[in-house]
RNA sequence: GGGCGAUUAGCUCAGUUGGUAGAGCAGCGCAUUUACACUGCGAAGGUCGGGGGUUCAAAUCCCUCAUCGCCCACCA
C-alpha cells in the first residue's frame, strides 16, 4: 500500500493539489479536450453578485452544475461551463451604502465618479475573492472564458439591444408612475417591491356633500377630483364634470366630479378623491379622463409647497396626524376606523413603504417579447424542471407589465441616451454624437441613469458567447441547461428567454433546472442575525468539499427548498472515509494485478459472468438514466447506497475468503474503478485522488475518463 | 381576491411511469482492534394529515375537509 493511503482520508491536503492538477491539464476548456469530445454541452454559470462571499446557495448551484458538466464531459461531450461575475447594480450599491454608513459617509455627498471608482474596486476585490471560493468548491468551469457584466464587450452588446428595442418601437420614454424608494433614491421595477400587510387607521372625511375614505390623509392636499361609479344610485344627481365648491384642508377649493368604473361601489361610501401623482389606480383614472395631476410629496418623503406654509417641508409620517387634527378641528373628520388591514408596497431591500411618483423613465413594451417566449415554451424549445415552474412562468408571462429599466443609481451600465432639456424627449445615442433634440431642436443632456441590472443579466447567455460574431456563439448557443434558483425565475430566467429570442432568434437554453433555497437544518432561513448560516468555505475546510457537495445533492429534489444541517454533511464525510477504506482494502488485496488493462478480454468475460458485475452494470444504467432526467437527488443516493451497503458491506465481506484468486481480485478492482467513475461528478476530489493511485494501463485523469455506461 | 406547494419513522427530508415505504441524525441490543470506531450485525419505530372515490392493487390518480407555507394581484 502506498504511503498516502494512511487513514483517515484528509480532504484539506488533497483538494488544492487536485484542483491544480485539473486546471493545469487544460481540460476545463473544451477546446483542449481529446478527440472523442465532439458534441457540445454548455452551461452558462449564473454569475454570482460580486459584493460578498459565497453562501450556501452558491455551493448548491456549483454542486449541481459541476455535477452535470462532469457527467457530460465523461460521457464524451465537449463540455463548456462559462463562469462569470455580476456587478449586480442596485444590490451591490445597497451593500456598499451600508459600508459607507458604517464609516459615517454617504453616497449623496460623494462625487459620482469617486463613488463609482470605489464601488468598482470593492467589486473587483470581491470578484477575485469569489473566484478562489468557486475553485475551492471544485467547479470545473473554463476560467479562460470568464466574463464580467461590466466589461466593454458586454456593455456593447447590452447597448446594442437597447438601440434595437428603440428602432423596433419596443422602447419608449414615458412619464409613468414608478415605484420610488425614498431611502435608496431610485425607482424600482414591480419585481423589486414586496407587499406587506399593514394595519393602519382608515379615515373618513367630509368632502363637500361627499364622505371620502383614505388611509393617507397626507396626500389629500391637491385632491380636486372626487370620483364615483357611473351606476351608483346614491350619486346620480351629480354629473360627470360638474364643479362643486367646498371647504378643504387649507381653505375653500373647487372640486370636479368624475365618474369612473374603477370605483368599487361596495367599498366605503363609494366615493373617493384621487391623488394621481402618488397612486397607481388614481393615475389610471386621471389618464383616462385627461385630468391634471401634480406632486404633493417630494422624492425624500417631504411635503411640497402645495401643502401650504403650515405643512410644507414636513415629513409625511409626522404630517399625517397633524392634518387629521386640523381637519377634525374644522369639523370635517367623520370617523377613524382603527386596525384597517391593507397591503402596502415596500422596497424589497429596506422594507420602507414605496412612494409612487410620476417620473420620466425608459420602459420596454414587454408583451411582444413575452408572446414569442411563450410560443417557444409551448413548442417545447425550453423545458422546465419542474413542470410546476413552467406553469408559474407562463402565468407571469401572460400577465406581463411594461418594464421600467431606468435606475437612479451610479453603479451600473450607463444608459446611452440623451434627454431633451426643453421637451423631455429621450433619444438613444450609442455613439454619443447627438447634440440637439430630434423632436423640438432643444438642448440635450446625457441621461444620468443606469440600467436595471437585470436588463443586462437578461442578455447573459448570448453576450457571454460573443453574439453575433464569434465562433463560441456558433458552437455553443443555444446552451443546454440553465440552472438557477427558483426565486429568480421572473427576474432572470424569463428575461433571458425573451431577450435571447429577440436578439438571436433562438432560445438561450433548452432546459431550465430550478433549485430551491437552502435553509438550515430546521427549515429556517439562514441569516447572520439568527446565527444559523452555513458558510460553504468553512464547511468544506472542516468536512471536505466532497462531503458538502453530497449533502447538497442527496435527496434534494428540484424546485424544492432543502434543509442543510451539519449532521448531514458529517454523514457524507464519513462516506468519503468509507470510500477511502474500501480503496485501502482493494489495493491491499490486489497486489498480484500490477497494471490492469481495463479493456482486456479477461475483464470483459468477467463482466459477462460475475453476478456482482452484472448487478453493478444494472445500477449504473439506472443512475445514468436518473442523470439524464435531472433526478440527481436519486442518482446520488443510489451510488451512495451502492458503495456503502453493497460494495463495502456485502461484496467485500463475501470475497474475503477468495481474495487470493486473480479472478476475484480483478472483479473487485473493476467494481472499484467503475464506482469511482460514477462517483466522480458527485465527489470529484476524493475520486480523482484515489484514481491517481490505481494501477491502470493508459490511465488518464478521472476528469476525462469514460462514463461507464452500459449498452 | 386568485394561483401553487406541503402534510411520510422522535427530528429534517426522499420516494421517477400506481405494485403493501427509504436516507441522514437521534435512539435500542450485540459484536469487534477489523479495509474502515469517521465500524459491522441485528432489532425497534410509520393504519404515508382526516374523510370519500377509481383500481386486482394508491403515499402515488380523482373529489373534499383541515393545518402550514410560498407566489401573484392597482381596491381608496
Amino acid at each position: 500500500m502506498t504511503e498516502k493511503f494512511e487513514k483517515p482520508y484528509n480532504p484539506q491536503e488533497t483538494e488544492k493539489k487536485i484542483y491544480s492538477l485539473w486546471e493545469e491539464s487544460g481540460f476545463f476548456n473544451p477546446d483542449n479536450l481529446p478527440e472523442r469530445h465532439k458534441n457540445p454541452f454548455t452551461i452558462i454559470m449564473p454569475p454570482p453578485n460580486a459584493n460578498g462571499s459565497l453562501h450556501a446557495g452558491h455551493s448548491l448551484f456549483i454542486a449541481l452544475e459541476d455535477l452535470m458538466i462532469r457527467f457530460k464531459r465523461m460521457q464524451g461531450f465537449k463540455a463548456l461551463w462559462v463562469p462569470g461575475a455580476d456587478h449586480a447594480g442596485f444590490e451591490t450599491q445597497v451593500v456598499y451604502e451600508k459600508k459607507l454608513e458604517k464609516e459615517g459617509r454617504s453616497r449623496f455627498k460623494m462625487d459620482p465618479k469617486e463613488l463609482y471608482d470605489e464601488i468598482m474596486q470593492f467589486t473587483l476585490d470581491n470578484k477575485s475573492f469569489m473566484e478562489g471560493q468557486i475553485r475551492s468548491l471544485g467547479a470545473s468551469c473554463d476560467w479562460s472564458r470568464e466574463r464580467f457584466t461590466l466589461e466593454p464587450k458586454i456593455i456593447k452588446t447590452v447597448h446594442e439591444t437597447f438601440r434595437q428595442l428603440s428602432s423596433d418601437g419596443l422602447l419608449y420614454r414615458g412619464e409613468r408612475l414608478v415605484n420610488w424608494c425614498s431611502k435608496h433614491q431610485t425607482s424600482l421595477s414591480e419585481l423589486e417591491t414586496d407587499s406587506e400587510e399593514k394595519e393602519d387607521k382608515f379615515y373618513t372625511f367630509q368632502y363637500g356633500p361627499f364622505q371620502i375614505g383614505t388611509t393617507r390623509p397626507e396626500t389629500k392636499f391637491g385632491d380636486k377630483y372626487v370620483v364615483m361609479h357611473p351606476n351608483d344610485e346614491r350619486y346620480k344627481e351629480y354629473k360627470h364634470g360638474q364643479k362643486i365648491d367646498l371647504e378643504w384642508i387649507n381653505g375653500p377649493i373647487t372640486a370636479i366630479i368624475i365618474k369612473d368604473e374603477a370605483i368599487d361601489m361596495e367599498f366605503g361610501t363609494g366615493a373617493m378623491t384621487i391623488t394621481p401623482w402618488h397612486d397607481a389606480t388614481d393615475f389610471e383614472i386621471a389618464k383616462r379622463h385627461n385630468l391634471d395631476y401634480e406632486p404633493v410629496i417630494d422624492f425624500y418623503g417631504k411635503l411640497l409647497p402645495i401643502a401650504g406654509p403650515e405643512f410644507e417641508g414636513k415629513n409625511i409620517t409626522v404630517a399625517r396626524e397633524e392634518i387629521v387634527k386640523k381637519l377634525d378641528e374644522k369639523g370635517l373628520l367623520i370617523k377613524v376606523e382603527e386596525n384597517f388591514k391593507h397591503n402596502v408596497k415596500v422596497c424589497y431591500k429596506c422594507n420602507r413603504p414605496i412612494e409612487p411618483q410620476v417620473k420620466s423613465q425608459w420602459f420596454i413594451n414587454m408583451k411582444p417579447l413575452a408572446q414569442k417566449a411563450l410560443e417557444a415554451v409551448e413548442r417545447g424549445e425550453v423545458k422546465f424542471v419542474t413542470e410546476r415552474h413552467e406553469r408559474i412562468f407562463k402565468h407571469w408571462m401572460e400577465n406581463i407589465h411594461d418594464w421600467n429599466i431606468s435606475r437612479q443609481i451610479i453603479w451600473g451600465i450607463p444608459i446611452p441616451a440623451k434627454i431633451c432639456d426643453e421637451c423631455g424627449e429621450g433619444i438613444v445615442d450609442l455613439d454619443d454624437t447627438i447634440t440637439k433634440c430630434s423632436k423640438c431642436g432643444g438642448k440635450v443632456k446625457q441621461d444620468t441613469d443606469t440600467f436595471d441590472t437585470w436588463f443586462s443579466s437578461g442578455q447573459w447567455p448570448f453576450a457571454t458567447l460573443n453574439f453575433p460574431e464569434e465562433k463560441d456563439f456558433q458552437e455553443f448557443y443555444p446552451t443546454d441547461v440553465m440552472e438557477t434558483g427558483h426565486d429568480i425565475i421572473f427576474f432572470w430566467v424569463a428575461r433571458m428567454i425573451m431577450f435571447g429570442i429577440y436578439r438571436t432568434g433562438k432560445v438561450p437554453f433548452k432546459t431550465v433546472y430550478l433549485h430551491g433555497m437552502v435553509r438550515d437544518g430546521r427549515g429556517k432561513k439562514m441569516s447572520k442575525s439568527k446565527g444559523n448560516v452555513i458558510n460553504p468555505i468553512t464547511i468544506s475546510d472542516q468536512y471536505g468539499t466532497d462531503a458538502l457537495r453530497m449533502a447538497l445533492l442527496v435527496g434534494n429534489a428540484p424546485g424544492t427548498d432543502m434543509n442543510l444541517s451539519e449532521d448531514k454533511i458529517r454523514a457524507y464525510k464519513k462516506f468519503a472515509n468509507k470510500l477511502w477504506n474500501i480503496t485501502r482494502f482493494v489495493l491491499d488485496n490486489t497486489k498480484d494485478l500490477e497494471e490492469v488493462d481495463l479493456d482486456s478480454e479477461k475483464i470483459k468475460s468477467l463482466r459477462n459472468s460475475k453476478p456482482e458485475l452484472l448487478n453493478l452494470e444494472k445500477i449504473i444504467s439506472e443512475i445514468t438514466e436518473d442523470m439524464e432526467n435531472h433526478r440527481f437527488h436519486l442518482a446520488s443516493e443510489k451510488i451512495y447506497h451502492y458503495a456503502w451497503h453493497e460494495l463495502a458491506d456485502k461484496i467485500i465481506e463475501s470475497i474475503k475468503e477468495t481474495i487470493e484468486s486473480t479472478e476475484t481480485q480483478l472483479m473487485i478492482f473493476d467494481i472499484l474503478q467503475k464506482t469511482l467513475k460514477v462517483l466522480h461528478p458527485f465527489m470529484p476530489f476524493i475520486t480523482e485522488e484515489i484514481w491517481s493511485s490505481l494501477p491502470i494501463q493508459n490511465k488518464k485523469l478521472l476528469l476525462i475518463e469514460r462514463w461507464p455506461q452500459s449498452l
